[in-house]
This record gives structure tokens, C-alpha cells and sequence, in this order.
RNA sequence: GCCCCCAUCGUCUAGUGGCCUAGGACACCACCCUUUCAAGGUGGCGGCACGGGUUCGAAUCCCGUUGGGGGUGCCA
């Protein structure tokens, strides 16, 4: 048997949905290992083309999960819209055959139709009126008697009763085909031997199947991925759902993270732990193995991953990794210096930067509702008093300051924990961050200083 | 309406007739640790939709019910 050929088949509409990208990993891994290609066929239309960017999107995306255009097991894209003059010659020879006829109904008609019927849908009219092509006719599928059985890897066989299957466009009325035809003709075309997409499309597998057939070829294998849902079980959709990948990678989730993740989805590694290394799930990967129900997408999940991924990265990987989101005022080598006490504490790459800011502006931006708890005690201005008279001769390092705030705490009967509070909120305005006293030796003793007496004054007597 | 798919903790899943007193992960809760927040450690809560079969034995096989989802265009 030739190497086999997988492919997905995205629309460009600007942007590439998780579940898109889930698909893609699934067709990925199982082409990486077996040694064959992943096709990447934009199924464009007449705005697509016109905004190339939507493609290179799709092309991005891929790139950032790992799916790169530099792997020979990597190939496209290839555009439907390139490939049309053959579809329509498909088409052409299947009404040669007699496998397809003109229809001159419009869509008003067939409603009206059908009401009168009391028989929805199209009842095959046209099916023995022998019309010639023209103007407003469109090519229909002569669907035959009987039973299709689609052979699903992981659904196994399902039977569909042709009664039930209307005899389906092919062509339109402009002559223009449709997406189904289309599909299958590029299918053909470009020797793919496995299809494996979302479950929505199994319903119409059969009608490709027939077309595979009529057309002279051996269906490829089919294989239909359980569809992504929301809280509510419903599709994932753009309009109320979070579905972009490219919003996840924005936001700072690590690309591992997200591949790791969505395989997750319908699919387990062996073991305890669902984290593992993408070559761990490249020969693992089973599409036999693959659940038959819908997943929910669950962000707080990926959050989850993120940070695994986060705290398992070295600092100089951590570092470049959160360069996109670093502002031009912060120091990266001071930054690097704090990077170990941020990769326990943030989910994404994203946060970085902004938890140590305090150390690179002016001033910090001082959180108004926390300020009060912080500095409210009774205890909050004698404490700064006596910290800051101390700060201004203690050895400048970590464990020293640490010490000295809690040693002036506890002489005022404030405990370790409450006693740091005051000295925070003065520094960095806030009252959570990383750990306070490597950051004011980060800081220096000038500016914590300076900041201690800023907020002494603002609290008042 | 018709067709198709699906059904294990809140969520993602392990489970392919005895190993199941149904395992893990995320989330949640409690405690420990602790300079805030995290991280880490320990423990806890929590599930086979329902009803019939088959079988010595069923989460696992069969049938039905209920529930959910998807499809059904001269959309992709």
C-alpha cells in the first residue's frame, strides 16, 4: 500500500477554529508517524480571494501548533477555487453517463412543491424529463436505489438508506459547483486516502461516497472526529464562543500547551497524566481510539496545561517565550532575574511582564480598593516609620530586608504575613505579586525607599 | 417532519463480560507548608441516564425509552 494522504479542508473565514485546529493535530500526528502528507486545501470562495490574509491565517496558525510548512510531510496549500474548470468536467461526465440530469426548478418552486405534496424536500421531478444543460438549470445526482454503508475507523459501519438522500446538486443553476462535488473531485485529485474531519459531515458522507463511486474511485477511509462544544452542548460557535486559536495564542497560551490540550479532547494518553510530549502522542495516537462523543472545550482546563507548561520551561526559554508581550520600558535582564518567581504564578505568557511592571515605571499604579486593607491597621504608619529608618542602613539583600520587616512586625504584634502587607502595597500598589522582598532588592534601596516614604505621607498622621 | 450520531464524577476521560469497593486529570472544598499570591504535599466531595433482556456474572452485549447533538439549500 502507498504512503497514505491525509488532509483537512478549512474555509477561510478569518480566523482558524479550535476545532479546526484539533482536526489538524489528529490528521498531523497520524501522517508524521505512518510516514505519509498532510494536505492543506483551502476550500476558498469568491471573498476569500480577495483577502489573501485569511489564508496566510490559516497558514500561521498551523505554523504555531507546530505544523509547519518546512516538513516535507507538510503540503499546500492548495486552493478548491484553482481546481474548478475539473469540477466542473467531473460533473460533466457524470451527466455523459447519464448518473445526472437538468433540473429547471427553482427553489420557490420546490417549495412550493413540496407544501402541496405534503413531501418535503425535492422529490426528483426533473429525474426522467431528459433536459439538455442551459441557462438556470442545475446539474442534479441521480442518487440509485438502495443503501449506502459508510465505514467509519471510529464509528464503525453506518448505513444510510438512499430514500432518504434527495437527489443533491451538483452544479448550479450559473454552472458554478458545489462545495460536495468539489471536495470529492480535489479528494480524488490529490490522492487522499483518509478523511478525517468533524462529525457534522458524516451525515453527508454518503452523498461523497456515491460520488467517489460514480466517479471510478474507492472511497478513501473515513474517520469523524466528535464535534467541540460550549457549556450549553452546542457546537462551538463563533458568535458566543471563544474559537479562535489565533485569541488563545494572542493571549499568551504556550502552543504546546494548546496541542497538548486539544488532543486531549476525545482522546487519552495511556497513564495517569494527560500531560505529555507532542512525540509521545505522535506514536501513540490512535484514531480508533477516539471518543464518539462531544467534548466541551474547557478553558480553565487549558489554563491548567498552560501553567504546567510554563513552570516546566527553563528561564531563557521562558524569557523569549514571553518577549512578545514584554513593553519596551522593562529591563530583560532584570526581568530574567525575577522570571523563576513568575513561572509558579502565572497562567499565561502574557502575565509576565505585567506582574513585575511595578519595577520598571515611575511610579506604581496603586490598586485604590486593596489600599485600605493594606494600610488601614493601626499598626500600618509605625511600621513604615521604623521600616524605612531601617532600610536606610540595612545590608540590601533579600533575607536581610525579610528578616528586619518581620523582626519591626512582630515587635508591634503584627505576624509575618500581615507585617509585609503595608511594605507591598507601598512598592508595587498592589496587594498580591511576587515574592516582596526579591523584588525590593530588585527594586534598590533608593527607590524603595523612596516609594515607602511617598506612601508614609500619602496615609498621613 | 425525515435521516444520522451520541450517553461513565460539574468537565475531559480510563474501562472492549469477572482484575470495578468504577481509576486518573481539571475544577471545587479542607488541612499542611508559607513573606502576599502561587507552587508543592495530604485528604475530601462527586459518576455508569432510565427500563427490560442475554449471562453463573454487565459500566461493558442486545432491545426499548428518555435526553442531548448534528445533518437535511442552486451554503462551505
Amino acid at each position: 500500500m502507498s504512503a497514505p494522504r491525509y488532509r483537512i479542508a478549512p474555509s477561510p473565514t478569518g480566523f482558524f477554529h479550535v476545532g479546526g485546529a484539533r482536526t489538524a493535530l489528529f490528521n498531523w500526528a497520524l501522517a508524521r508517524r505512518e510516514g505519509g502528507t498532510f494536505v492543506l486545501r483551502i476550500e476558498d470562495t469568491d471573498e476569500a480571494r480577495d483577502r489573501p490574509e485569511w489564508t496566510q491565517g490559516i497558514i500561521d496558525a498551523l505554523a504555531w501548533l507546530g505544523i509547519g510548512a518546512d516538513d516535507p510531510t507538510f503540503e499546500g496549500p492548495y486552493f478548491q477555487s484553482a481546481n474548478a474548470d475539473a469540477h466542473v468536467a467531473a460533473a460533466e461526465r457524470l451527466y455523459d453517463a447519464g448518473l445526472a440530469y437538468y433540473c429547471d426548478l427553482t427553489g420557490d418552486e420546490i417549495q412550493a412543491r413540496s407544501k402541496e405534496s405534503g413531501k418535503p424536500g425535492y422529490g426528483g421531478w426533473s429525474r426522467d424529463r431528459a433536459l439538455g444543460p442551459g441557462p438556470g438549470r442545475a446539474l442534479r445526482f441521480r442518487v440509485p436505489e438502495g443503501t449506502t454503508v459508510v465505514r467509519d475507523l471510529i464509528r464503525g459501519d453506518v448505513t444510510f438508506d438512499h430514500d432518504a438522500i434527495e437527489d443533491f446538486v451538483l452544479l448550479r443553476g450559473n454552472g458554478r459547483p458545489i462545495f460536495v462535488l468539489a471536495n470529492v473531485v480535489d479528494d480524488i485529485s490529490m490522492g487522499i486516502t483518509h478523511v478525517v474531519r468533524g462529525e457534522e459531515h458524516l451525515p453527508n458522507t454518503p452523498k461523497q461516497q456515491l460520488l467517489w463511486q460514480a466517479l471510478g474511485h474507492e472511497p478513501p477511509v473515513w474517520a469523524h472526529v466528535p464535534v467541540l462544544v460550549n457549556e450549553s452542548r452546542k457546537k462551538l460557535s463563533k458568535r458566543r464562543d471563544k474559537v479562535a486559536l489565533e485569541q488563545y495564542r494572542d493571549e499568551g497560551f504556550v502552543a504546546a500547551a494548546m496541542v497538548n490540550y486539544l488532543m486531549t479532547l476525545g482522546w487519552a494518553p495511556k497513564g495517569d497524566t494527560e500531560i505529555v510530549p507532542w512525540a509521545h502522542v505522535e506514536a501513540e495516537f490512535r484514531l480508533e481510539d477516539v471518543t464518539h462523543s462531544p467534548a466541551f472545550f474547557d478553558i480553565k482546563k487549558l489554563t491548567a496545561f498552560d501553567k504546567e507548561y510554563i513552570k516546566a520551561m527553563d528561564v531563557d526559554e521562558f524569557v523569549a517565550a514571553c518577549t512578545p508581550w514584554i513593553p519596551e520600558h522593562v529591563d530583560l535582564s532584570t526581568f530574567r532575574t525575577m522570571a523563576p518567581l513568575l513561572q509558579t504564578r502565572v497562567a499565561t505568557l502574557a502575565e509576565a511582564a505585567d506582574m513585575v511592571d511595578f519595577l520598571f515605571v515611575d511610579d506604581p499604579t496603586v490598586d485604590e480598593d486593596a489600599w485600605p486593607k493594606a494600610m488601614g491597621a493601626d499598626w500600618a504608619p509605625k511600621l513604615l516609620d521604623e521600616v524605612i529608618a531601617s532600610f536606610d542602613s540595612v545590608e540590601w539583600a533579600g533575607p536581610v530586608l525579610k528578616d528586619d520587616v518581620e523582626r519591626i512586625g512582630g515587635d508591634l504584634g503584627v505576624k509575618p504575613g500581615k507585617a509585609q502587607a503595608p511594605v507591598r502595597m507601598a512598592v508595587t500598589g498592589r496587594s498580591v505579586g511576587p515574592p516582596l522582598y526579591e523584588s525590593l532588592e530588585v527594586l534598590g534601596r533608593d527607590e524603595t525607599l523612596r516609594r515607602l516614604r511617598a506612601a508614609r505621607e500619602r496615609i498621613g498622621v
